[in-house]
RNA sequence: GGCGGCAUAGCCAAGUGGCUAAGGCAGGAGCCUGCAAAGCUCUGAUCCCCGGUUCGAAUCCGGGUGCCGCCUCCA
Protein backbone atom coordinates (compact mmCIF):
# COMPACT_ATOMS: atom_id res chain seq x y z
CA UNK A 1 0.00 0.00 0.00
CA UNK A 2 1.30 3.45 -0.77
CA UNK A 3 1.84 6.22 1.93
CA UNK A 4 0.59 10.06 0.66
CA UNK A 5 2.42 12.26 2.89
CA UNK A 6 1.76 16.65 1.95
CA UNK A 7 5.18 18.25 1.94
CA UNK A 8 4.69 21.65 2.90
CA UNK A 9 8.07 22.71 1.28
CA UNK A 10 6.92 21.60 -1.87
CA UNK A 11 3.34 22.02 -1.42
CA UNK A 12 1.93 18.87 -2.48
CA UNK A 13 0.72 15.62 -1.71
CA UNK A 14 3.75 13.24 -2.34
CA UNK A 15 3.68 9.40 -2.74
CA UNK A 16 6.82 8.55 0.30
CA UNK A 17 9.86 7.14 -1.10
CA UNK A 18 12.30 6.03 1.78
CA UNK A 19 15.67 6.55 1.29
CA UNK A 20 16.25 3.18 2.45
CA UNK A 21 13.51 0.61 1.43
CA UNK A 22 11.01 -0.26 4.56
CA UNK A 23 12.54 2.04 6.44
CA UNK A 24 11.82 5.38 7.62
CA UNK A 25 14.00 7.77 9.53
CA UNK A 26 11.97 10.86 11.39
CA UNK A 27 12.73 14.08 12.82
CA UNK A 28 10.76 16.12 15.18
CA UNK A 29 11.94 19.43 16.42
CA UNK A 30 10.75 19.21 20.10
CA UNK A 31 10.22 21.62 22.87
CA UNK A 32 12.51 23.97 24.42
CA UNK A 33 12.09 22.68 27.82
CA UNK A 34 11.65 25.92 30.15
CA UNK A 35 8.22 25.57 31.11
CA UNK A 36 5.57 22.65 31.03
CA UNK A 37 4.18 21.56 27.81
CA UNK A 38 0.90 22.84 26.43
CA UNK A 39 -2.04 21.64 24.04
CA UNK A 40 0.16 22.93 21.00
CA UNK A 41 3.00 20.44 21.86
CA UNK A 42 0.30 17.83 22.34
CA UNK A 43 -0.78 18.38 19.12
CA UNK A 44 2.66 17.89 17.76
CA UNK A 45 3.71 15.10 19.26
CA UNK A 46 0.28 13.54 18.69
CA UNK A 47 0.29 14.79 14.93
CA UNK A 48 3.80 12.59 14.69
CA UNK A 49 2.59 9.94 16.98
CA UNK A 50 0.17 9.12 14.39
CA UNK A 51 2.60 9.46 10.90
CA UNK A 52 5.12 6.81 13.05
CA UNK A 53 2.28 4.40 14.18
CA UNK A 54 0.89 4.40 10.11
CA UNK A 55 4.35 3.66 8.71
CA UNK A 56 4.87 0.91 10.92
CA UNK A 57 1.34 -0.38 10.18
CA UNK A 58 2.85 -0.25 6.76
CA UNK A 59 5.66 -2.52 8.04
CA UNK A 60 8.26 0.13 7.93
CA UNK A 61 11.13 -0.29 10.38
CA UNK A 62 11.02 3.60 12.14
CA UNK A 63 12.98 5.34 13.49
CA UNK A 64 11.82 8.60 15.20
CA UNK A 65 14.16 10.94 16.95
CA UNK A 66 12.75 13.92 18.86
CA UNK A 67 15.36 16.52 20.63
CA UNK A 68 15.10 18.29 23.67
CA UNK A 69 16.42 22.27 23.29
CA UNK A 70 18.24 22.55 26.73
CA UNK A 71 20.02 25.95 26.71
CA UNK A 72 18.17 28.98 24.86
CA UNK A 73 17.60 32.06 26.11
CA UNK A 74 14.24 31.34 28.05
CA UNK A 75 15.83 28.81 30.00
CA UNK A 76 18.75 30.91 30.79
CA UNK A 77 16.10 33.55 32.25
CA UNK A 78 14.20 31.29 34.15
CA UNK A 79 17.51 29.90 36.11
CA UNK A 80 17.93 33.70 37.14
CA UNK A 81 14.83 33.23 39.17
CA UNK A 82 15.75 29.48 40.85
CA UNK A 83 17.93 27.69 42.71
CA UNK A 84 18.29 25.48 40.22
CA UNK A 85 21.26 24.22 38.36
CA UNK A 86 20.69 24.32 34.55
CA UNK A 87 20.87 20.39 34.04
CA UNK A 88 17.84 20.13 37.45
CA UNK A 89 15.71 22.73 35.35
CA UNK A 90 15.52 21.55 32.21
CA UNK A 91 15.75 17.53 33.38
CA UNK A 92 12.28 18.79 35.63
CA UNK A 93 10.32 20.26 32.38
CA UNK A 94 11.97 16.92 30.16
CA UNK A 95 10.27 14.26 32.64
CA UNK A 96 6.82 16.86 32.70
CA UNK A 97 6.81 17.00 29.34
CA UNK A 98 7.17 12.97 28.80
CA UNK A 99 4.68 12.61 31.58
CA UNK A 100 1.98 14.28 29.84
CA UNK A 101 2.75 13.00 26.66
CA UNK A 102 2.59 9.44 28.11
CA UNK A 103 -0.79 10.52 29.26
CA UNK A 104 -1.97 11.06 25.75
CA UNK A 105 -0.06 7.70 24.15
CA UNK A 106 2.42 9.26 22.46
CA UNK A 107 4.67 6.85 22.21
CA UNK A 108 8.27 7.56 23.57
CA UNK A 109 11.22 8.47 20.34
CA UNK A 110 13.63 6.03 19.50
CA UNK A 111 16.35 8.90 20.36
CA UNK A 112 15.92 11.94 22.07
CA UNK A 113 19.00 14.06 21.95
CA UNK A 114 19.70 16.96 24.29
CA UNK A 115 20.92 20.26 22.67
CA UNK A 116 23.75 20.12 25.36
CA UNK A 117 25.05 16.51 24.81
CA UNK A 118 25.29 17.43 21.70
CA UNK A 119 28.59 20.16 21.84
CA UNK A 120 30.47 17.37 20.16
CA UNK A 121 28.40 17.17 16.90
CA UNK A 122 27.40 21.40 17.00
CA UNK A 123 31.62 22.50 17.89
CA UNK A 124 32.29 20.02 14.63
CA UNK A 125 29.23 21.61 12.00
CA UNK A 126 30.52 25.08 13.21
CA UNK A 127 33.72 24.25 12.20
CA UNK A 128 33.33 23.17 9.18
CA UNK A 129 31.00 25.97 8.29
CA UNK A 130 34.05 28.55 9.18
CA UNK A 131 36.55 26.65 7.26
CA UNK A 132 34.29 26.71 4.22
CA UNK A 133 33.85 30.30 5.14
CA UNK A 134 29.92 29.42 5.16
CA UNK A 135 30.00 31.31 8.82
CA UNK A 136 32.33 33.75 10.26
CA UNK A 137 33.08 35.12 13.67
CA UNK A 138 32.64 38.67 14.95
CA UNK A 139 34.61 40.50 17.54
CA UNK A 140 32.50 39.35 20.43
CA UNK A 141 33.38 36.04 19.99
CA UNK A 142 29.97 35.26 18.20
CA UNK A 143 29.32 33.35 15.34
CA UNK A 144 27.44 33.55 12.13
CA UNK A 145 26.09 31.89 9.27
CA UNK A 146 26.47 33.37 6.06
CA UNK A 147 23.29 33.11 4.67
CA UNK A 148 24.75 34.42 1.28
CA UNK A 149 26.93 31.32 0.80
CA UNK A 150 24.13 29.09 0.31
CA UNK A 151 22.39 29.41 -3.22
CA UNK A 152 19.31 27.58 -1.95
CA UNK A 153 18.27 29.58 1.16
CA UNK A 154 14.89 30.60 1.17
CA UNK A 155 13.95 27.11 -1.16
CA UNK A 156 12.21 26.19 2.01
CA UNK A 157 9.93 28.93 3.06
CA UNK A 158 9.64 30.76 0.26
CA UNK A 159 9.96 34.11 2.68
CA UNK A 160 12.91 35.21 1.58
CA UNK A 161 12.70 38.70 -0.45
CA UNK A 162 15.55 41.01 -1.12
CA UNK A 163 13.18 43.64 0.22
CA UNK A 164 15.16 45.40 3.37
CA UNK A 165 11.72 46.80 4.13
CA UNK A 166 10.70 43.69 5.25
CA UNK A 167 13.61 42.45 7.34
CA UNK A 168 13.29 45.49 9.69
CA UNK A 169 12.54 43.59 12.65
CA UNK A 170 15.34 41.12 12.33
CA UNK A 171 18.49 41.87 14.76
CA UNK A 172 20.77 45.06 13.66
CA UNK A 173 23.88 44.06 14.01
CA UNK A 174 26.64 46.03 12.16
CA UNK A 175 29.40 43.38 11.86
CA UNK A 176 26.99 40.89 9.85
CA UNK A 177 27.44 40.32 6.62
CA UNK A 178 23.54 39.92 5.41
CA UNK A 179 20.75 40.62 7.53
CA UNK A 180 19.03 37.32 7.12
CA UNK A 181 22.51 35.68 8.94
CA UNK A 182 21.62 34.10 11.96
CA UNK A 183 23.88 33.06 15.21
CA UNK A 184 25.62 29.41 15.39
CA UNK A 185 27.22 30.32 18.47
CA UNK A 186 26.98 32.60 20.99
CA UNK A 187 30.00 34.15 22.77
CA UNK A 188 29.33 34.60 26.85
CA UNK A 189 30.76 34.78 30.21
CA UNK A 190 29.21 33.47 32.38
CA UNK A 191 30.37 30.27 33.17
CA UNK A 192 27.14 28.38 34.40
CA UNK A 193 25.44 28.18 31.25
CA UNK A 194 28.24 28.16 28.66
CA UNK A 195 30.49 25.83 27.13
CA UNK A 196 33.92 25.84 26.68
CA UNK A 197 34.49 24.25 22.70
CA UNK A 198 36.99 24.48 20.30
CA UNK A 199 35.07 27.27 18.56
CA UNK A 200 35.00 29.25 21.81
CA UNK A 201 33.24 29.61 25.16
CA UNK A 202 29.50 29.61 24.22
CA UNK A 203 26.47 28.44 23.75
CA UNK A 204 24.86 26.89 20.85
CA UNK A 205 22.15 28.92 18.53
CA UNK A 206 19.21 27.16 18.14
CA UNK A 207 18.88 26.14 14.70
CA UNK A 208 22.51 24.76 14.40
CA UNK A 209 21.49 21.88 17.01
CA UNK A 210 19.18 19.99 15.09
CA UNK A 211 21.46 20.12 11.99
CA UNK A 212 24.11 19.14 14.22
CA UNK A 213 22.01 15.95 15.71
CA UNK A 214 20.61 14.87 12.41
CA UNK A 215 24.36 14.63 11.03
CA UNK A 216 25.09 12.53 14.32
CA UNK A 217 22.31 10.01 14.52
CA UNK A 218 21.37 9.51 11.16
CA UNK A 219 23.19 8.12 8.12
CA UNK A 220 20.83 9.03 5.13
CA UNK A 221 22.35 8.87 1.83
CA UNK A 222 24.37 11.15 -0.80
CA UNK A 223 21.15 13.37 -0.98
CA UNK A 224 19.29 13.66 1.53
CA UNK A 225 20.01 13.01 5.60
CA UNK A 226 16.34 11.76 6.67
CA UNK A 227 13.41 10.82 5.45
CA UNK A 228 10.86 13.52 7.31
CA UNK A 229 11.52 16.30 8.83
CA UNK A 230 8.79 17.29 11.31
CA UNK A 231 7.58 20.07 13.50
CA UNK A 232 5.46 23.38 14.18
CA UNK A 233 3.90 25.62 11.03
CA UNK A 234 5.78 28.35 12.92
CA UNK A 235 8.96 26.19 12.77
CA UNK A 236 9.12 26.90 8.77
CA UNK A 237 10.72 29.71 8.98
CA UNK A 238 12.98 31.08 10.11
CA UNK A 239 14.19 27.30 12.05
CA UNK A 240 13.81 24.77 8.85
CA UNK A 241 15.13 26.93 6.65
CA UNK A 242 18.52 27.55 8.71
CA UNK A 243 18.39 24.35 9.34
CA UNK A 244 18.38 23.37 5.75
CA UNK A 245 21.05 26.07 5.09
CA UNK A 246 23.35 24.82 7.50
CA UNK A 247 23.35 21.09 6.33
CA UNK A 248 23.33 22.23 2.55
CA UNK A 249 26.46 24.07 3.66
CA UNK A 250 28.12 21.57 5.48
CA UNK A 251 27.42 18.66 4.24
CA UNK A 252 26.30 19.34 0.87
CA UNK A 253 23.15 17.48 1.07
CA UNK A 254 19.61 18.28 2.00
CA UNK A 255 18.93 17.96 5.58
CA UNK A 256 15.53 16.12 4.18
CA UNK A 257 13.19 14.15 1.79
CA UNK A 258 9.90 15.54 3.47
CA UNK A 259 8.79 18.18 5.39
CA UNK A 260 5.93 18.23 7.13
CA UNK A 261 4.52 20.38 9.70
CA UNK A 262 1.22 20.70 11.91
CA UNK A 263 -1.01 23.16 12.43
CA UNK A 264 -2.19 25.46 15.11
CA UNK A 265 -4.39 25.34 18.43
CA UNK A 266 -6.17 27.93 19.47
CA UNK A 267 -8.07 28.29 22.27
CA UNK A 268 -12.14 29.36 21.97
CA UNK A 269 -11.10 31.25 18.55
CA UNK A 270 -8.34 33.08 20.47
CA UNK A 271 -4.21 32.42 19.91
CA UNK A 272 -3.22 30.81 23.18
CA UNK A 273 -1.08 32.98 26.08
CA UNK A 274 -0.89 32.90 29.35
CA UNK A 275 -1.71 36.74 28.96
CA UNK A 276 -5.02 35.64 28.07
CA UNK A 277 -5.45 33.11 30.97
CA UNK A 278 -6.66 30.67 28.64
CA UNK A 279 -5.98 27.21 30.38
CA UNK A 280 -3.66 26.18 27.93
CA UNK A 281 -0.95 23.53 29.84
CA UNK A 282 -1.50 20.14 29.16
CA UNK A 283 -1.17 19.32 32.63
CA UNK A 284 -4.18 21.62 34.01
CA UNK A 285 -6.27 20.00 31.41
CA UNK A 286 -5.57 16.56 32.25
CA UNK A 287 -6.97 17.24 35.72
CA UNK A 288 -10.13 17.84 34.23
CA UNK A 289 -10.24 15.38 31.04
CA UNK A 290 -8.80 11.83 30.36
CA UNK A 291 -5.58 12.16 28.30
CA UNK A 292 -6.86 9.45 26.17
CA UNK A 293 -9.94 11.68 25.31
CA UNK A 294 -7.59 14.28 24.65
CA UNK A 295 -5.90 12.33 22.11
CA UNK A 296 -8.92 11.63 20.47
CA UNK A 297 -10.27 15.27 20.82
CA UNK A 298 -7.09 16.13 19.09
CA UNK A 299 -6.70 13.86 16.38
CA UNK A 300 -10.09 14.14 14.89
CA UNK A 301 -8.69 16.90 12.78
CA UNK A 302 -6.62 16.83 10.12
CA UNK A 303 -3.10 17.70 11.99
CA UNK A 304 -2.59 20.59 9.16
CA UNK A 305 -5.28 22.17 9.92
CA UNK A 306 -5.52 24.98 12.56
CA UNK A 307 -7.36 23.32 15.63
CA UNK A 308 -9.77 25.30 18.10
CA UNK A 309 -10.08 24.06 21.05
CA UNK A 310 -13.23 24.30 23.24
CA UNK A 311 -15.10 22.35 25.37
CA UNK A 312 -18.08 21.88 24.09
CA UNK A 313 -15.95 20.04 20.95
CA UNK A 314 -14.56 18.57 23.82
CA UNK A 315 -17.73 16.64 24.87
CA UNK A 316 -18.80 15.54 22.31
CA UNK A 317 -15.55 14.04 21.13
CA UNK A 318 -16.46 12.39 24.54
CA UNK A 319 -19.85 11.09 23.32
CA UNK A 320 -18.30 9.69 20.40
CA UNK A 321 -15.12 7.91 22.19
CA UNK A 322 -17.93 6.55 24.86
CA UNK A 323 -19.39 4.69 22.01
CA UNK A 324 -16.18 2.64 21.42
CA UNK A 325 -15.89 1.58 24.90
CA UNK A 326 -19.51 0.84 25.09
CA UNK A 327 -18.85 -1.60 22.61
CA UNK A 328 -16.12 -2.99 24.29
CA UNK A 329 -17.99 -3.01 27.39
CA UNK A 330 -20.51 -5.42 25.20
CA UNK A 331 -18.07 -8.00 24.78
CA UNK A 332 -16.47 -7.63 28.36
CA UNK A 333 -13.61 -10.19 29.01
CA UNK A 334 -13.90 -11.83 25.63
CA UNK A 335 -11.35 -13.37 24.18
CA UNK A 336 -9.66 -11.34 20.92
CA UNK A 337 -9.80 -13.71 17.90
CA UNK A 338 -8.23 -12.25 14.27
CA UNK A 339 -8.90 -8.87 12.60
CA UNK A 340 -11.38 -8.14 9.95
CA UNK A 341 -8.80 -7.71 7.05
CA UNK A 342 -11.44 -5.51 4.94
CA UNK A 343 -11.92 -2.77 8.21
CA UNK A 344 -7.88 -3.29 8.94
CA UNK A 345 -6.57 -2.32 5.33
CA UNK A 346 -9.37 0.57 5.38
CA UNK A 347 -8.21 1.90 8.25
CA UNK A 348 -4.64 1.84 7.32
CA UNK A 349 -5.41 2.87 3.74
CA UNK A 350 -7.33 5.91 5.66
CA UNK A 351 -4.04 6.96 7.30
CA UNK A 352 -2.28 6.11 4.49
CA UNK A 353 -3.81 9.15 2.90
CA UNK A 354 -1.60 12.29 4.49
CA UNK A 355 -2.80 10.76 8.01
CA UNK A 356 -5.93 11.66 7.79
CA UNK A 357 -7.34 10.73 10.95
CA UNK A 358 -10.94 12.15 10.37
CA UNK A 359 -11.29 9.40 7.65
CA UNK A 360 -10.01 6.77 9.98
CA UNK A 361 -12.14 7.79 13.13
CA UNK A 362 -14.98 7.63 10.73
CA UNK A 363 -14.26 4.12 9.62
CA UNK A 364 -14.13 3.39 13.34
CA UNK A 365 -17.51 4.85 13.78
CA UNK A 366 -18.85 2.73 10.88
CA UNK A 367 -17.72 -0.29 12.47
CA UNK A 368 -19.32 -0.12 15.78
CA UNK A 369 -22.50 0.66 14.35
CA UNK A 370 -21.89 -2.25 12.42
CA UNK A 371 -20.72 -4.14 15.06
CA UNK A 372 -24.34 -3.30 17.38
CA UNK A 373 -25.67 -3.96 14.71
CA UNK A 374 -24.87 -7.70 14.32
CA UNK A 375 -24.74 -8.26 17.99
CA UNK A 376 -27.92 -7.23 18.41
CA UNK A 377 -29.17 -9.55 15.59
CA UNK A 378 -26.44 -12.99 16.95
CA UNK A 379 -26.09 -12.19 20.55
CA UNK A 380 -24.18 -15.30 21.16
CA UNK A 381 -22.15 -15.14 17.60
CA UNK A 382 -18.76 -16.20 19.10
CA UNK A 383 -16.26 -15.44 16.44
CA UNK A 384 -17.84 -12.18 15.61
CA UNK A 385 -17.32 -10.62 19.34
CA UNK A 386 -13.84 -11.81 18.80
CA UNK A 387 -13.32 -10.58 15.74
CA UNK A 388 -14.58 -7.16 17.31
CA UNK A 389 -12.28 -7.48 20.38
CA UNK A 390 -9.69 -7.83 17.52
CA UNK A 391 -10.92 -4.92 15.48
CA UNK A 392 -10.63 -3.31 19.00
CA UNK A 393 -7.43 -3.80 19.60
CA UNK A 394 -6.10 -2.88 15.84
CA UNK A 395 -7.66 0.45 16.45
CA UNK A 396 -5.54 1.16 19.64
CA UNK A 397 -2.19 0.07 17.45
CA UNK A 398 -2.83 2.43 15.03
CA UNK A 399 -4.59 5.51 16.50
CA UNK A 400 -3.80 5.06 20.06
CA UNK A 401 -7.62 5.12 21.55
CA UNK A 402 -9.56 2.41 23.25
CA UNK A 403 -6.82 -0.23 25.02
CA UNK A 404 -8.46 1.09 28.53
CA UNK A 405 -10.22 -1.18 30.71
CA UNK A 406 -14.08 -0.81 29.21
CA UNK A 407 -15.83 -0.83 33.00
CA UNK A 408 -13.14 0.95 34.45
CA UNK A 409 -13.27 3.68 31.35
CA UNK A 410 -17.16 4.61 32.53
CA UNK A 411 -16.16 4.85 36.14
CA UNK A 412 -13.58 7.39 36.42
CA UNK A 413 -13.05 8.92 38.88
CA UNK A 414 -15.91 7.28 41.17
CA UNK A 415 -14.74 6.20 44.51
CA UNK A 416 -14.59 2.57 45.90
CA UNK A 417 -17.49 3.81 48.51
CA UNK A 418 -19.55 5.56 45.83
CA UNK A 419 -19.22 2.33 43.79
CA UNK A 420 -20.33 0.26 46.47
CA UNK A 421 -23.00 2.41 46.89
CA UNK A 422 -24.03 2.46 43.92
CA UNK A 423 -24.37 -1.28 43.23
CA UNK A 424 -26.47 -1.20 46.24
CA UNK A 425 -28.88 0.93 44.86
CA UNK A 426 -29.33 -0.95 41.56
CA UNK A 427 -29.54 -3.91 43.41
CA UNK A 428 -32.70 -2.27 45.73
CA UNK A 429 -33.80 -1.38 42.49
CA UNK A 430 -33.72 -4.67 41.11
CA UNK A 431 -35.87 -5.77 43.80
CA UNK A 432 -38.43 -2.78 43.68
CA UNK A 433 -38.87 -3.64 39.79
CA UNK A 434 -39.14 -7.47 40.28
CA UNK A 435 -42.23 -6.44 42.93
CA UNK A 436 -43.68 -4.35 39.84
CA UNK A 437 -42.90 -1.41 42.37
CA UNK A 438 -42.23 0.90 39.65
CA UNK A 439 -42.14 4.22 41.49
CA UNK A 440 -39.76 3.38 43.95
CA UNK A 441 -37.43 2.08 41.00
CA UNK A 442 -37.75 5.24 39.60
CA UNK A 443 -36.90 7.09 43.17
CA UNK A 444 -33.79 5.23 42.71
CA UNK A 445 -32.55 5.89 39.06
CA UNK A 446 -33.54 9.17 40.49
CA UNK A 447 -31.17 9.32 43.12
CA UNK A 448 -28.75 7.96 40.77
CA UNK A 449 -29.33 10.30 38.71
CA UNK A 450 -28.72 12.83 41.31
CA UNK A 451 -25.00 11.26 41.89
CA UNK A 452 -24.33 11.97 38.01
CA UNK A 453 -24.75 7.91 37.57
CA UNK A 454 -26.66 6.90 34.23
CA UNK A 455 -27.97 3.63 34.47
CA UNK A 456 -28.86 1.37 31.00
CA UNK A 457 -30.68 -2.39 31.65
CA UNK A 458 -29.66 -4.70 29.28
CA UNK A 459 -29.88 -8.51 28.63
CA UNK A 460 -27.58 -9.13 31.35
CA UNK A 461 -28.06 -6.65 34.26
CA UNK A 462 -28.15 -3.28 34.87
CA UNK A 463 -24.42 -1.47 33.74
CA UNK A 464 -23.87 2.26 35.35
CA UNK A 465 -21.40 5.20 33.38
CA UNK A 466 -20.50 8.11 35.54
CA UNK A 467 -22.01 11.07 33.49
C1' G B 1 5.04 46.31 4.12
C1' G B 2 6.35 40.90 2.56
C1' C B 3 4.83 35.61 2.65
C1' G B 4 1.25 31.84 3.56
C1' G B 5 -3.29 29.25 5.22
C1' C B 6 -8.48 28.74 5.84
C1' A B 7 -14.04 29.62 4.57
C1' U B 8 -18.59 22.66 3.55
C1' A B 9 -25.61 21.46 7.22
C1' G B 10 -27.36 24.48 14.26
C1' C B 11 -22.09 22.76 15.90
C1' C B 12 -17.37 19.78 14.93
C1' A B 13 -15.41 17.80 10.47
C1' A B 14 -13.88 14.50 5.81
C1' G B 15 -13.99 15.20 0.68
C1' U B 16 -9.10 18.75 -4.14
C1' G B 17 -12.89 17.58 -11.54
C1' G B 18 -17.82 13.29 -12.46
C1' C B 19 -22.07 7.70 -8.97
C1' U B 20 -27.31 9.95 -4.25
C1' A B 21 -21.21 15.86 -0.75
C1' A B 22 -18.06 10.72 4.69
C1' G B 23 -18.55 10.41 9.96
C1' G B 24 -19.90 12.45 14.80
C1' C B 25 -22.77 15.85 18.18
C1' A B 26 -27.44 18.32 18.68
C1' G B 27 -32.74 17.98 16.69
C1' G B 28 -37.17 15.03 14.64
C1' A B 29 -39.76 10.03 13.72
C1' G B 30 -39.76 4.81 14.73
C1' C B 31 -38.13 -0.22 16.90
C1' C B 32 -36.83 -2.00 21.69
C1' U B 33 -38.17 -0.88 27.06
C1' G B 34 -42.85 -1.13 32.81
C1' C B 35 -40.86 3.93 31.82
C1' A B 36 -36.03 5.48 30.64
C1' A B 37 -31.04 4.93 29.13
C1' A B 38 -28.06 2.28 25.80
C1' G B 39 -28.35 0.08 20.95
C1' C B 40 -30.55 -0.16 15.97
C1' U B 41 -33.44 2.10 11.60
C1' C B 42 -35.11 6.50 8.99
C1' U B 43 -34.45 11.89 8.65
C1' G B 44 -30.93 17.46 7.20
C1' A B 45 -26.47 21.09 3.41
C1' U B 46 -25.35 22.20 -3.69
C1' C B 47 -20.33 23.56 -0.43
C1' C B 48 -18.75 32.60 1.74
C1' C B 49 -19.85 36.09 -2.82
C1' C B 50 -18.94 37.34 -8.16
C1' G B 51 -16.82 35.97 -12.79
C1' G B 52 -14.09 32.33 -15.79
C1' U B 53 -12.15 27.37 -17.68
C1' U B 54 -14.74 22.59 -18.70
C1' C B 55 -19.47 18.16 -21.51
C1' G B 56 -19.09 18.46 -16.10
C1' A B 57 -16.35 22.14 -10.16
C1' A B 58 -17.26 22.34 -3.27
C1' U B 59 -12.88 20.65 -5.86
C1' C B 60 -8.98 24.36 -11.20
C1' C B 61 -8.12 29.96 -12.51
C1' G B 62 -9.12 35.40 -11.55
C1' G B 63 -11.42 39.11 -8.42
C1' G B 64 -13.93 40.24 -3.81
C1' U B 65 -15.33 39.65 1.51
C1' G B 66 -14.19 37.53 6.23
C1' C B 67 -11.07 34.91 9.77
C1' C B 68 -6.15 33.20 11.09
C1' G B 69 -0.87 32.43 11.03
C1' C B 70 4.40 33.52 9.91
C1' C B 71 8.15 37.40 8.98
C1' U B 72 11.21 38.25 16.72
C1' C B 73 11.49 33.00 20.93
C1' C B 74 7.50 29.77 19.85
C1' A B 75 4.54 23.17 18.45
Amino acid sequence: MSFYLYDSVKKDKLEFKSIKENEATIYVCGPTVYDDAHLGHARSALSFDMLKRTLKALGYKVTLAKNFTDIDDKIINKLANSNKTLEELTQYYIDRYLEDMSALGVERADVEPKATESIDAIESMINRLLESDCAYKIDNGDIYFDTSKDSKYGSISHMVTEDEQNISRIEANSQKRNPKDFALWKACEQKDVCFNSKVGMGRPGWHIECSAMIEKIFEGDENYCIDIHCGGADLLFPHHENEAAQTRCALNKEIAKYWVHNGFVQIDGEKMSKSLGNSFFLKDALKIYDGELLRYYLISVNYRNDFNFNEVDLLNSKKRLDKLYRLKKRLYGGKVGQVNKEFKNTLIEAMSDDLNSSKAMAIVDEMITSANDSLDKEPKNRALKQEILANIKFINELLGIGAKDAIEWFQQGVSSEDKAKIEELIEQRAQAKKEKNFAKADSIRDELTAMNIAIMDLADGTKWEKL
